[in-house]
DNA sequence: ACTTGATTGAAACAATTGTTTCAATCAAGT
DNA sequence: ACTTGATTGAAACAATTGTTTCAATCAAGT
């Protein structure tokens, strides 16, 4: 779905994931909408014909652009396992927690998982699927012998890890001090959470072997 | 805070907290609590005053149910601290996605950590800093010489693969296949998440005696 | 029985919402 | 220059919202 640089169906769009990433779909007015997209009210219906079809393009336009503009790093047949995971966590921390403008695309993907709308399922087939297959896939390389089940329990401890960060900011602000908090950089945040996970899988496929 | 058993006033929290759960602050409307709690549309200017401190006092009752009904077990000095963590991992995720009814405490105090409002900060001073300081005694005990702040990420950690499961719920369930979404029990993400945990703490350790 | 204050019921309020309408304007092809 | 279809602007719409008002009712103390 392309959506050219300065038209207004382009910038509706801008300002609709904006304001629904901050408010929400029911507490976003149409009327703010425009305004702030320099539009008239009726290009809502013009160009969406509603207000929740406006919300589905705006979710689609989110996490188009953070993929492309988040892409995952090319491996060789030669790169183990762990430095994919590695890399995997980094990218995920990246694309949902790395500082930077536009901060509303994280904002309204983080709303859309949490309470899905009629935007979630093409969310989940296009963008989120193939990332937890990736994951699925290096976990199958770090622990083989480890049933599919289990695996996909520690792909939830690792996104789980990630997601926090973003998903309970708020608090985690309440929670220690601005400087410790203004460390919590992604690539800090990827070290630690990478080296939790590999002793974790060590420690439960050594429990395995018994 | 006390709340008589039958009142209109307890009936209209008990509404408003479903409510609010469900919808959120903004799309929940007085007139469908009232509706819900038996009481007249003007209870609510009654015994609250208006809407937002209504939403208040629902999200207090919440968390002081939940707390009073997933009490943490209590320790003798002999118990080693995995086995505290063990337990503590345990009651978090029973008090965050602990089936059973009723659901909406549970959804209304994620939504708050997610996107606080003015009820927060009580939620967090009472329900939340307790909960973290006892975790960051947990993990004092068990690496000792290592950083305070890398053990809050560790914390975090933790916190994160507990709270995971019931924040992104919704993609969890498109993700895995029913059967295995419905073998996700406490007990069992319980003993995944603290064999994990404690594995990346060995690990983490060990690379710190370095 | 009476009084008093708390609570409830029904109605009205001003404001705001998403959507629709239709004439005015614009841009491009001939 | 003219035509045509796309786009925009301004206004109006019906519906819904949180809040307020005030008379009716209730419960308890005397």
């Amino acid at each position: 779905m392309l959506v050219e640089q300065d038209s207004t169906r382009a910038r509706v769009i801008e300002a609709a994931g904006r304001i629904f990433a901050a408010k929400g779909f029911e507490a976003a007015t149409v009327r703010e909408i425009c305004q702030r997209g320099k539009a008239n009210l009726a290009a809502v219906n013009y160009y969406f014909g509603d207000k929740r079809r406006l919300y589905i393009a705006a979710v689609e336009y989110a996490y188009c652009k953070r993929a492309e503009q988040v892409p995952f790093p090319h491996w060789d047949e030669h790169t183990p396992p762990s430095d994919k995971l590695s890399d995997f966590i980094l990218t995920m921390l990246t694309r949902m927690i790395g500082k930077g403008p536009p901060e509303w695309e994280r904002e309204l993907l983080l709303r859309e998982v949490a309470r899905p709308s009629d935007a979630c399922q093409a969310m989940v087939h296009d963008f989120i699927r193939p990332q937890f297959a990736m994951l699925e896939a290096i976990l199958a390389e770090l622990m083989p012998q480890i049933a599919p089940e289990r695996r996909r329990l520690v792909a939830f401890s690792v996104i789980g890890q990630c997601l926090h960060y973003r998903v309970v900011q708020p608090v985690i602000e309440m929670l220690v001090s601005a400087e410790e908090f203004a460390g919590y950089e992604p690539k800090l945040l990827a070290n630690h959470i990478t080296e939790l996970t590999l002793g974790g899988i060590e420690q439960i496929v050594r429990h395995a072997k018994r």
